[in-house]
DNA sequence: CTACGTTTGTGAAACATTTCAACCCCACGA
DNA sequence: TCGTGGGGTTGAAATGTTTCACAAACGTAG
């Protein structure tokens, strides 16, 4: 109040009678200094309003105590819970996170990540718009360690926590299937989205295996994985011929799932009568969706914890291996889908 | 690679043979350094790939360049919407944004809090779990710029953006009674939630104003404004003797709204024929629900903008004033309330 | 040719902390 | 008594910027 500056150790140490460097070793190694001089110094400490500057600590010790995640889409509750994994595991780290939201834009992706190198965080996850951007190959030269989240390099050129995107979409066809279901929508895009394309081929895999006519797998494609896309697909399944229509639907993710439902349900369909939905990532809002939605689960927060675990090896272990973790997805069969 | 220390910006003017305070000059005042050298230094910075260091330059400058945002509830997409405003704000103001998550735990929030102070951040936007908590009252006798958002404090000791949510409890119930509802009832609690209070207050006001009798709104409690509370508020609904069961529902927030729907739809009652329903806050999923939901909205990013903007007003105005800012929500019709 | 103003560049101080070699003091053993 | 060891504390250096008073260079007017 009345001395407007804010208290240093040096208000500090002299306040409890001591030299800078003991209130510097209170905090950072009490156990060098004896009960009697600590006490006096937390008190002080506390009478003062002391708050230890971070950016002179980071100078001076030339770590920070910050992780970063550059998500790809804030819009999508599936980032927020890789990022809810990747907190819990920073709290554990005693490390602050800082969360940027590129919004599927390269330009601000940059941009952020600029800002993050300036802050000289720890290191840094991130769902990329392109996991070969130029950029990014240059942080990993710089040394920050990175990680690659819920995507993949095909190069082993860092680390990276994705998931099984083949085995999602076979669990999901072989589900329908065995609901008996002889005519399905594969309904995602665009193409250019890695996963689209191996969720996709899950599907199309184990199609062929279970001996089923390539042609009653109908690719739908999307422009986006957004809830409006995937009312727009209703409208075209909707158009299709009695004969030719798929008595279910399988979407590249929940977004475009809960479209799909929506649509149908205003359009007078039963699910799961008329039409079978499973979706993909069993985000929160699927189990809340009117039908409760069967997706396939993706381990969302130990996503980002494992994410985090990996970071964090790379920063402090000298000897770290660049690792390309993998989890297996699971089936949570809801009413969306129940057997006909 | 080879040398593996980052550059400083000593090295930049020793590569660029300049003084070091001129490579300071380029950055920071470009226009009083010739255009020759600058050039120069600009080309030695690339060539090094020199970054600069922002933990030095905010203990020398003694400001940093980020705000931050605790949100409530990292679950509710709402705060999300909330910081996505304050996030613009931000960048137009060439700030980054730091977004923690109290988890609606007090403990997690004051950690957090504490935290940012020692990071010196410029300003302080938080929707508090309660806004008397005396932390708080802390961060303003330390000077830190301090903006409460989608809560208000009875004094006037710092700034706050809210909802009107007395006018939003009223024009929902309006509605509803437009539509013909005669028997409506108010979901939501606990009651220590002031937005909760408020939004009942307005919807028991304008139920009185037009003339019906009191019975006929009833008030159904929660334990918390959550998908799952909905769904169990929709079996109590259900259980009640059909002459006193409201032909309506109007609920204090849209997760609410959203499992009472889907506990509706799933025990097979019609919605809006069998039961009108009326969430509040108009998140995404609100529009993308199986019968597209009638919410009021509130204005999302407006009020995290608006916040940001008090809160660097804070920051760099010397004769900054409170404010309490208030925003007035609007009804959105949806299928959820249509006429019967 | 001098005095002066303007433009451009310099160098040292300051910011708040951590770290580390050095120092003091005291107890203890020889 | 002296020497030794060790617990406790100190003081100064170092971290990478920014800022600011000042110096150098260069025109230009008188």
């Amino acid at each position: 109040m009345l001395n407007s500056r804010t208290p240093s150790v040096k208000d500090v140490a002299a306040a409890a009678g001591v030299s800078l460097g003991t209130v510097s070793n209170v905090m950072n190694r009490p156990e060098v200094v004896s009960a009697r001089t600590r006490e006096r110094v937390e008190r002080a400490m506390a009478e003062l309003g002391f708050v230890r500057n971070e950016s002179a600590r980071q100078l001076r010790a030339g770590t920070s105590r910050t992780l970063a995640y550059v998500m790809l889409d804030g819009t999508n509750p599936f980032f927020h819970d890789v990022a809810q994994g990747i907190e819990l595991a920073a709290e554990d780290a005693d490390l602050s996170l800082f969360i940027c939201n590129s919004n599927s834009r390269a330009e601000r992706e940059e941009a952020h990540l600029d800002r993050l190198l300036q802050q000289r965080v720890q290191g840094i996850l991130i769902t990329p718009v392109n996991s070969e951007a130029p950029y990014l190959y240059d942080l990993t030269r710089r040394g920050v360690p990175l990680v690659i989240v819920d995507r993949r390099r095909d190069d082993e050129s860092c680390c990276s926590v994705a998931v099984d995107d083949v085995h999602g979409g076979r669990v999901a066809i072989e589900h329908l299937v065995e609901q008996g279901h002889a005519r399905v929508a594969f309904i995602g895009g665009p193409e250019s989205i890695g996963q689209v394309r191996e969720r996709l081929q899950g599907a199309r895999e184990v199609w062929a295996e279970l001996g089923l006519p390539a042609d009653d797998l109908i690719f739908l494609p999307t422009d986006a994985l957004t809830v409006a896309e995937g009312r727009s697909a209703g409208e075209r399944l909707a158009g299709l011929p009695a004969r030719r229509r798929p008595t279910a639907a399988f979407c590249a993710n929940d977004l475009l799932a809960l479209g799909l439902l929506q649509q149908g349900i205003g359009a007078g369909l039963r699910v799961p009568d008329d039409l079978a939905i499973v979706g993909f990532d069993d985000i929160e809002f699927a189990a809340a969706a009117a039908v409760p939605l069967t997706s396939v689960r993706q381990p969302r927060q130990e996503l980002g914890r494992a994410a985090a675990q990996l970071v964090l090896d790379e920063a402090t272990n000298p000897d770290h291996e660049h690792q390309q973790l993998f989890f297996t997805p699971e089936l949570v069969a809801r009413a969306s889908s129940r057997a006909r």
